[in-house]
DNA sequence: CGTGGGGTTGAATTGTGTCAATCAACGTGG
DNA sequence: CCACGTTGATTGACACAATTCAACCCCACG
């Protein structure tokens, strides 16, 4: 993403810390440069969905979202970029191959967005974890034998999946004992990749 | 959306004909002129997540979706723009304020689906009815005491608030007998806005 | 006037949530 | 360096919301 080439505030944010967008009229966006960030919404009662995850390189608050019920924060001690909207809107009126970045970046999100509707709506619970695993060995690099290392919480993930921190557990254990993954605490080894995938079952058309 | 000025082929699809958006290797965008379209995903075993109803005005395909996965159908006989994405495309490297509109809408697509993600994954059957309610309410104009008609089945509502179509009923007939709502076939009314409005619990920050 | 496809209601089942107990890992201070 | 407290992870027992299976209704349509 074009994004590189901006002038930004490195700015950090300690372990469960909000990420403000918002800092008196100035709206920002930022680009994650080390860390993990959570970005979700809340209900009255306590409920939260998450519906993101960001990691090094991943891009926040682009999309000039609206500021009530929309929090980030930071799973992990993290490192941003800190860009003020107004430079990407500037540069997006003048630069066509970035506006084009843009769009391209949009429609992406959207589709992850869709991708997590059927998520949340059609699947069951071994699927939606194994359908999470995927994802995060994706963006994580996480096949391979040392498997990877989720920064996240348990009950991160249930808010994320719509699910609780009990079913994740319960899930996790039956794929371990299926011989699927090995569990190291916050580490994740995936042992039989095509068990999962067909666990994890992704659309058809 | 400026996409009015576009020249474009009025296309017709009949009820629960497909809407195809890749014509040979012409990529395609829609406007909906009249009519109710569905856009869906299909999993393997019949499992189906709608992922937003069309209606009026609205648009399909904007974002270059791959076309795997993802389906259009008509829920009544619709009218249609067509536009080659191409022509979409080359206005939005051309004209700045219609590239910034593109991503006005693109961000209010998110935002959408977003908020969906958190009916799906935190709501109750109760509080996603009710929220479906409000939505339509709002977009077919349903507020008033003529009601409004809702052109979709109760499959295609249960496959929307990824739920099963007894349990839309279910709640409709709860709705009804709490006086919240009117129920006559396809044609339901809103009674009692406030009592939908609790139920329907928006998020909160 | 049948016939058929949604819609509605009922009864039984079950996946997931809730509540609660235990465990494991880790930091802290004596 | 070790008891302790804290916090998150795991497991178990039970409850319940929503699904499943099934019957019936009702209207639209041939």
């Amino acid at each position: 993403m074009g994004l590189m080439s901006f002038p930004a505030t490195i700015v950090q944010a300690d372990r469960d810390s909000e990420i403000v967008a918002q800092a008196g009229s100035l709206r920002h966006c930022f680009q994650v440069v080390e860390g993990c960030v959570r970005v979700f919404w809340l209900l009255e009662n306590g409920r939260r969905q998450i519906t993101d995850f960001l990691f090094a390189g991943d891009l926040l608050g682009l999309d000039a979202i609206p500021d009530n019920a929309l929090g980030a924060e930071a799973v992990t001690p993290v490192t941003l970029r800190r860009i003020p909207q107004a430079v990407v809107e500037t540069r997006a009126s003048t630069d066509l191959r970035f506006a084009r970045e843009l769009r391209a970046y949009g429609a992406a999100q959207i589709r992850a967005a869709h991708a997590r509707c059927v998520l949340l709506g059609r699947k069951t619970a071994s699927e939606r974890v194994a359908a999470f695993l995927l994802e995060m060995a994706q963006r994580l690099g996480g096949y391979g034998k040392s498997g990877m290392y989720l920064p996240m919480s348990r009950t991160d993930i249930a808010d994320y999946l719509g699910l609780t921190t009990e079913t994740v557990c319960r899930t996790l254990t039956d794929l371990r004992q299926r011989g699927a993954i090995r569990i190291e605490r916050a580490r994740i080894t995936i042992l039989d990749l095509p068990a999962l995938e067909r666990t994890g079952a992704e659309y058809v058309h």
